[in-house]
DNA sequence: TTTTTGCGGGG
DNA sequence: GTGTACGCAAAAA
């Protein structure tokens, strides 16, 4: 007997059987292989054909017959009836599409011949990767770099103390010459490795020229061949349970074994030595049995990405973000010609190549817990949960849950059902325009969690729509859905959300990152089911359920805001699940128990919170019209912090001066409550750009070229500037952040813009900054008062500011 | 204007 | 591997 947590699963062919093997690590954390040859693969078929003429069926392919080897009738839930199925058991997985493919010729359906072969094991035998798995059996003496245990049966158990992981970070440098990349044709010059070794850090950077260092960790070899040949050792003798890399599906991985084969060198890292092959396809995915391979910009780019601020996915930028670390500044663009003239300064590029796998791993540390606990809750291994986007995640969840309620798998749409998808629309959340202004004591309420519990409460989902049995009709959309028997997505939602509440409850006890991850992972969850429906490649997609989400949230939220009305709140302002109201003659006590009035009224687990109480807030209005635009407003909270959404004060291509005069202006208009105030300073700024007393450095405009500088056809003040630097000898690839002033003279905004270094005795251009800058910046602020600052005679007419508050 | 292509990440 | 991203912006039609 044994127990282990599998962390990486795969299968083999072997005497013509599908074989399972699991690769994890014992609790006394050693490295452990598990087989497993009693799984059998199958699909399920809806037809009138009898089952004893379809188990005659034998389709020859390439490489043999697909043959069925068992019949077997069963009844399943879909859509909310029952169905009579054939559940229909192939010698092979690979004979799955194939049998499948011939019983479609004759009028019948076949469903979940798709689901792959691991997960299909996973899901049918509730194994969770990373939770405890009891084994019966014996060990065995196939080839395998860790010991090979074959079990006749698997269950899984109480969990125990989860074995940690041991990671190593890789990352490569390359020989490239000019631009663009040719992994044929260009050698890896360098292979760092980062890791961890009984608390200490695993340092090591591979290279195959000699070059003085200061360091211990830089280890010369040969040549490319040789370097390779140790990358493969360092491996074998790290053992790794995680390799991580940033974007090393696409590039580092596929180099490594581009180069290789050159070699004819066997990468066998694999723990049952299969040599690592590159990925034909458009999306490369590298997978090594045994070893989970974890590209840590996918997990980025389809998982956390949102939440970043950073819209750039690049490693510098998502290091500085997440663990304030950034990578070292070196010249790529001469690395080639450095290591052609055997410089000493490929040193820096040594420890440049050590940094970056240093802040991968620190990447991968920070994240693996919430990977972990997705792929615990998800039921998939790492290496696919840390590869799925939002819309993914939630299907494979809802897929695992199918097994608990005997549920039917659907279809994914075809093409032509996903394009008829795409071209439906319905209407989203409710937006109660402002009126521009300034406004006093505010209270703000919002739903908690407004979509989901919905979808809860209502027992939203395609197979409740429409039932025979109720009649509680929608307004907007006439559907209704069953008020007596739950459909099954709610119930899967639901369990999500009870379980989140759970793990809450620990935490007030005492939170730790695993629960902490886990919450984050339910949550993540929850928040995506509504886009799912919507979401025209879902198996469950339902266009009816993602419609009256959406319908039924504008009927509360409108509900909620003539209740206030009614109660004499006056409402300022709502999008989708937000409230906000001036209190006027009432106090907070008064909202936060009309409050409680609302939670009264509301169905199931619908809730109503107080969100908060701002003693100031301010609209403004939109572009060209008069009324208040939509999420864009600053309010001042009772600490006297500032709340600003949707205003420019953070945007990169505003000048410093600009960006901080914004928040200077909304700060004496929010806390001071002094227009007058604002204007002067407004003034006073202006009166200083024109007398150029404000330093350079603040008049910085910093614009991304997004492009070849050789392909821009409208030059823009930026693209004048990066002609210069290139001609100047320097390439600006796109990507590359310009800094410009604009200056004094004639013609045009381009000709006058200069990089700093450029500028020597020219003055910035005053009214351009303060036309382009600095007005546009808080005229609208100001017009709220009646304030046209544009034109300065106006300053003259402006009202007092108590005219505002009523 | 609509449709098609190509990029991101990596050196 | 019982499979074939995705969402957007720029270029082309």
């Amino acid at each position: 007997m044994l127990i282990f947590y599998p962390f990486d699963i795969t299968y083999k062919i072997k005497n013509d059987h599908a074989i399972i093997y699991l690769y994890g690590k014992t609790a006394d954390n050693s490295r452990v292989c598990v087989t497993y040859t009693k799984f059998q693969p199958y699909f399920y078929a809806q037809t009138d054909a009898s089952p004893i003429d379809i188990k005659k069926i034998r389709v020859p392919y390439a490489q043999g017959t697909a043959e069925i080897v068992d019949i077997q009738q069963v009844e399943k839930n879909f859509t909310g009836k029952s169905v009579r199925l054939l559940k229909i058991f192939t010698k092979l997985p690979q004979h799955v599409p194939i049998i499948k493919k011939e019983l479609e010729r004759s009028r019948t359906t076949c469903y979940e011949a798709d689901i792959l072969f691991t997960r299909r094991f996973l899901i049918d035998h509730r194994l969770t990767p990373l939770s405890a798995v009891q084994a019966t059996g014996s060990f065995t003496n196939e080839r395998s770099k860790v010991p090979v245990f074959e079990a006749t049966e698997l269950v899984s158990t109480e969990t125990q103390r989860q074995p940690e992981s041991r990671i190593l970070a890789v990352d490569i440098e390359t020989y490239n010459p000019g631009k663009g990349m040719n992994m044929e044709k260009y050698p890896i010059i360098m292979i760092a490795f980062y890791g961890l070794e009984n608390s200490q850090p695993f340092k090591k950077v591979l290279t195959w020229k000699k070059f003085p260092v200061t360091n211990d960790y830089t280890e010369f070899v040969q040549g490319e061949f040789e370097m390779l040949q140790r990358f493969k050792e360092i491996i074998d003798e790290y053992k790794p349970d995680i390799l991580t890399g940033y974007y090393s599906d696409g590039f580092d991985l596929p180099y490594i074994i581009t180069r290789a084969r050159k070699y004819q060198l066997q990468l066998d890292i694999s723990l049952d030595y299969t040599v690592l092959d590159n990925d034909k396809r458009d999306i490369k995915e590298i997978k090594i049995n045994g070893i989970v391979h974890l590209d840590i910009f996918q997990f980025v780019k389809h998982v956390i990405g949102r939440s970043l601020k950073t819209g750039s996915f690049k490693l510098d930028d998502v290091a500085a973000e997440i663990l304030g670390e950034r990578k070292h500044v070196v010249d790529m663009d001469a690395l080639a010609s450095v290591w052609d003239s055997q410089s000493d300064a490929l040193a820096a590029y040594a420890e440049y190549n050590l940094q970056d796998a240093k802040i991968t791993f620190d990447l991968c540390k920070k994240l693996l817990p919430n990977i972990e606990e997705l792929a615990k809750i998800i039921g998939l291994p790492l290496f696919d949960v840390s590869r799925m986007s939002f819309s993914r995640l939630v299907e494979s969840y809802i897929m695992t849950q199918t097994s608990v309620h005997n549920e039917l798998i659907p279809n994914k749409p075809d093409d032509s059902s996903m394009a008829n998808h795409r071209a439906k629309t319905y209407v989203g959340g409710f937006v109660y325009q402002p009126t521009p202004g300034l406004y006093e004591n505010v209270a703000v309420f919002d739903f908690r969690s407004l979509y989901p519990t919905i979808i809860i409460s209502h027992n939203i989902s395609p197979s409740s729509l429409r039932c025979g049995c109720c009649n509680d009709v929608i307004a907007e959309t006439k559907d209704w859905f069953c008020k007596k028997k739950k459909g099954f997505l709610p119930l899967v939602l639901e369990d999500i959300v009870t379980r989140r509440a759970r793990i809450k409850e620990l935490m007030k006890a005492g939170s730790n990152l695993m629960l902490e991850s886990r919450s984050n992972a339910l949550k993540l969850l929850a928040n995506s089911f509504y886009g799912y429906l919507g979401f025209a490649p879902a198996r469950w997609y339902s266009f009816e359920s993602a419609e009256n989400v959406t319908a039924l949230g504008r009927q509360y939220i409108q509900q909620v805001i003539a209740a206030a009305q009614s109660s004499n709140f006056s409402v300022i302002y709502s999008d989708t699940d937000s409230i906000f109201m001036r209190l006027g003659e009432k106090s907070t006590a008064d909202a936060r128990s009309f409050v409680e009035k609302i939670n009264a009224t509301l169905p199931g687990v619908m809730e109503l919170d107080y969100e908060g109480f701002y003693p100031a807030a301010l609209f403004v209005s939109a572009k060209a019209s008069s009324a208040g635009a939509k999420k864009k407003y600053a309010m001042l909270n009772e600490h006297g912090k500032l709340k600003i959404r949707g205003f420019e004060t953070v945007r990169r291509n505003w000048s410093v001066v600009a960006k901080q005069m914004q928040l200077r202006v909304l700060e004496i208009i929010l806390k001071e409550k002094d227009t007058k105030k604002a204007v002067a300073y407004t003034k006073e700024l202006i009166r200083s750009i024109r007398e150029h007393k404000i330093p350079v450095e603040q008049m910085l405009i910093s614009t991304q070229l997004t492009r070849p500088i050789e392909s821009y056809g409208s030059i823009g003040p930026h693209v004048a500037v990066a002609r210069r630097i290139v001609q100047r000898g320097t390439p600006v690839p796109p990507g590359t952040i310009i800094h410009f002033v604009v200056a004094e003279g004639s013609g045009v905004v381009r000709d006058r813009a200069f990089a700093p270094d450029e500028l020597g005795q020219r003055k910035y251009d005053a009214d351009y900054y303060i036309n382009n800058q600095i007005l546009p910046s808080v005229d609208r602020i100001l017009e709220v008062f009646g304030v046209d600052i544009k034109n300065e005679s106006a300053l003259h007419q402006q009202k007092s500011l108590s005219a505002f508050f009523g």
